[in-house]
DNA sequence: TATCATTATGTTATAATGACACAATGATAA
DNA sequence: TTATCATTGTGTCATTATAACATAATGATA
């Protein structure tokens, strides 16, 4: 059988190609629908559902495999990717857990790289839910699919944490950094972009307070154009400005919302 | 001779009790005589200067590694101790390079799991100068000392890269959490209070608006007792108010310095 | 053509901030 | 003993930023 094979070798010869003891969980937010939503895997060793995860090539910048691995998952490019934090609980991934999921698969072996702890460290993504058409599953999983962020499934290890933590981050970084590039379409209205960051930061914000900040921080280039087939009065497009909104990445906004 | 034994025994048996590819460095900031410091080794592998750094043992907590490091190198125990950033270039450690410094300790080995690449996770730690009286240098390195931040000396792969990112990130947290309990003695003057701030942002700060928006934070209690033998008014003394403290570190301060 | 939810823009009171003034202190030196 | 003076402690004020709120414009729907 074919996936047989490939599990196996994955388990007998991974630590030819991988560092070892290390791994990466990618945190992937989308928003849609005015709901934030995370990206998940459902696993065929622990038949939970897990984030899209994977390891470091022996030669790769450990940036390139978290680019790597959202690539396999969601056919995104180019994505605002950041590392938040490393996870390294001893207990978080056992031997005889690790050994438990193999079983799992139908399969069984003594030692295996796999059967080792593993410290992972968490990616933040940020990705237009619209954008991700292809929704593969890597041979550990069935299914992969969005979910909202308030109700998640019962998760892998101690995923439920890392997206906890990976929502915290962002929070914060919220109030320095513009966000909306990578989760909202290139064309989108102010009233949207504001329900992002209600999304995102969990709280209202005035409407007109948000419009004023965001017009002031010259990030946006409001464009002619008006959305159509509104019930009401028809909001404007926007742009981002994409030179002023790199150079608030990195200088951060100047305010807090 | 022992320190062979011992440096042999470190490359050839490590793999048994450490995580594989995985190492930790501390970039121990301190404050004296009004300037910022850090502390450094210096190696016996490259005769270069070198962060304290070390490895996770198979069974803990990569927190807990940072901690036994920390009190390996400074003595000091219960240290606001926090992960920034994981290094991971894959050529900042190569075989080549790591089995050239092998042969400056007067050893050779075909193979060792210390040749083989690392990826770093950079710790922050901010300690009391005056209560570090123990400068120990761990079997690889000869010397332990302090250096001022803007005078480093040449340093060990990529710890200058990593002290930069360090300084950043604790100037960044800056502005949302109190710094000071670890760095400054017991009983301090407004006066070092500030010249702390100052230095680790690197500006000058007003001596009235610092004042008004530190007491404002509430982090403090003064004393009635003065500072003695100094040539103008003597300044009081103020102590940090733990409690306080400790939920300002967790919600931030709230304004920006 | 009137209605009405929504957008776009403006106003105001309050709070935060930065820049600056001045009196109090106390060791030092005349 | 007393004047000096750099430094500390506290206060003021103009400016800016912020939150709360008001009103006019829009355009599909009834």
């Amino acid at each position: 059988m074919d996936l047989r094979n490939r599990i196996s070798s994955h388990y007998q010869n991974g630590q030819e190609i991988y560092l070892r003891n290390i791994s990466i969980d990618c945190v992937i937010f989308g928003f849609h629908e005015n709901e934030l939503k995370v990206l998940l895997l459902h696993t065929l060793y622990s038949n939970l559902w897990a984030l899209p995860g994977g390891f470091i090539l022996k030669e790769e910048h450990m940036d390139d495999a978290a680019d790597r691995i959202l690539l396999d998952r969601t056919g995104l490019d180019n994505i605002y990717l950041q590392q938040f934090h490393v996870f390294s609980k001893p207990e978080r991934s056992t031997k005889e857990i690790n050994q438990k999921f193999l079983k799992n698969l139908g399969l069984e072996l003594e030692e295996s790289w796999m059967f080792e702890r593993f410290v992972t460290v968490g990616y933040n993504a940020l990705v237009d839910f619209n954008k991700v058409k292809k929704l593969e599953s890597d041979i550990f999983s069935s299914k992969c699919e969005w979910f909202n962020i308030d109700s998640l499934p019962d998760m892998h290890l101690d995923h439920q944490e890392i997206i906890n933590t990976a929502l915290e981050k962002m929070q914060l970084d919220l109030n320095y950094h513009p966000i909306g590039y990578n989760l909202l379409p290139e064309k989108f209205t102010m009233p949207e972009l504001q329900k992002l960051y209600e999304t995102v930061l969990n709280k209202k914000l005035d409407r007109r307070n948000f419009q004023r900040k965001i017009i002031g921080a010259k990030i946006l280039k409001r464009l002619e154009e008006t959305k159509k087939g509104v019930a009401h009065k028809a909001p404007h497009y926007y742009k981002f400005d994409l030179k002023n909104y790199q150079t608030a990445l990195k200088v951060g906004l100047g305010f807090d919302l």
